[in-house]
DNA sequence: CTGATGCAACTAGTATGGCAGTTGGTTAGG
DNA sequence: CCTAACCAACTGCCATACTAGTTGCATCAG
């Protein structure tokens, strides 16, 4: 907890400085957590947070208990405050919700249909996502692939499963940042994206929810194997 | 603000006393949002929650960061905190997420099976409802129907999922205690009930799921008769 | 009588101080 | 040397005090 101390202090800066301090604090400290820069495992004390950041516990105890209602951290009354280990059984169950949620979005911009203006944007969004592939820019990437499903949401105007799915995100980001550097299939993404939007647009459901399907599952097929490079980093499951 | 004191102080002391501060706020109120003790609009001020039941601003303030985040208030920084009135897009919203779930839910509960001890509670809980039907209690009959889904998801174990549910439940419940004492369908979910239980036993997905998505599309059936009839508890929508 | 202006009484946001419970090292006893 | 009891140093929880921003009413000018 020291190193690490100027990263955090960038985050925090990047934050703007007219939003109340316990925001700010809850998205610092949520992306830290998500980024693995804290890592599962880690104390977070109030007082030492409040002081890193020159505000009082007050703000970071709100932030915190945003944070626990999202199951990053644990709160242990008079214990300690601890970033959660990944737990194979939260990736999991954060699987099945996101899954239900965005192939049931997908189902109804395939009957429904997308405004064009939707329609233009997602392809834009399919185009810098190509260009990412040939610069090899995977972290501009992976932000483009939030805007993508975000925009599909927002496309059949379902603003709370957007806020549901971004909740349950942060279990598959963590999971997906620890097995960064390895090559990820971008281009495998990329294509499961085209893939659904096409299908989208000859109103066809069947094909956009198991194209939607194949591509949430993509993410999590390293699990297993994560699982076994970097032990420390899960929970101990039962055997 | 005065005459509900009472009845706040009566959910107050049924919480348990050892429970933190803060989470017992958090269940009150939110309890006495749903039950319509406190209706939209209302402000809530934090210093007159405080003094209420006796305890400091601190604990409010968490407990408010929580159901900000329900979407049940909303938090003006120095203007005050309202009770947010009841929103047709919010409510539809919530419809589209809990069924997108919940029909998940049944389909992995017909494919998958589920235990013999969950199959035994559901059919309990069927039985309970059945009486609470001729005895004509409605209040037990909605408690037996939380629990009738949330087994149901705890069957199929997805934990997460049903935490969502329940979030996004508060709008419904909402909408269904502001149709009390109106004669609400209760004969006619308790068979959907019946509908999807037997569905599932006899590992048919798309019936299971068929019969979930109209037994939750059900409640809402008298929505925009409500917003005829109470149109104050309403937010006022764009023409 | 109507209008704008300024002040007083609110609000939520933040800071700080004191409390009880947990923990781990240390010390006293076997 | 090993074990058990104790105590100091944490932890998060709650209460209180203070700050900054908003609002509405009263007052005063036109």
């Amino acid at each position: 907890m020291d190193y690490m101390d100027t990263t955090l202090q960038n985050l925090w800066k990047e934050t703007t400085a007219t939003d109340p301090v316990s925001q700010r604090l809850y998205q610092v400290l949520r992306e830290a957590i998500i980024r693995m820069i804290l890592l599962p495992g880690t104390m977070l004390s109030e007082k030492e947070i409040a002081e890193t950041f020159a505000v009082s516990r007050q703000p970071v105890r709100e932030a915190l208990v945003r944070l626990s209602e999202l199951g990053l951290i644990e709160v242990r009354p008079q214990r300690g405050t601890f970033v959660l280990k990944i737990s194979k059984k939260m990736v999991l169950e954060a699987r099945f919700v996101r899954e239900a949620i965005e192939m049931a979005v997908v189902k109804l911009a395939a009957s429904k249909g997308l405004a064009p203006k939707t329609l233009d944007n997602l392809h834009e969004l399919l185009e810098c996502q190509q260009r990412c592939l040939t610069t090899g820019d995977s972290d501009r990437f992976y932000r483009l692939d939030e805007d993508f499903h975000h925009t599909l949401a927002l496309g059949v105007h379902q603003q709370s499963a957007w806020k549901v799915v971004k909740g349950v995100r942060a279990q598959f980001d963590r999971v997906r940042y620890l097995s960064i550097p390895d090559s990820s299939p971008t281009h495998k993404l990329y294509e499961q994206h085209v893939e659904i939007l096409t299908a989208i647009e000859r109103k066809d459901e069947q094909g956009a929810s198991q194209a939607m399907q194949s591509h949430l599952r993509e993410v999590l097929i390293s699990l297993p194997e994560l699982m076994e490079r970097k032990p420390n980093m899960f929970e101990d499951e039962p055997i």
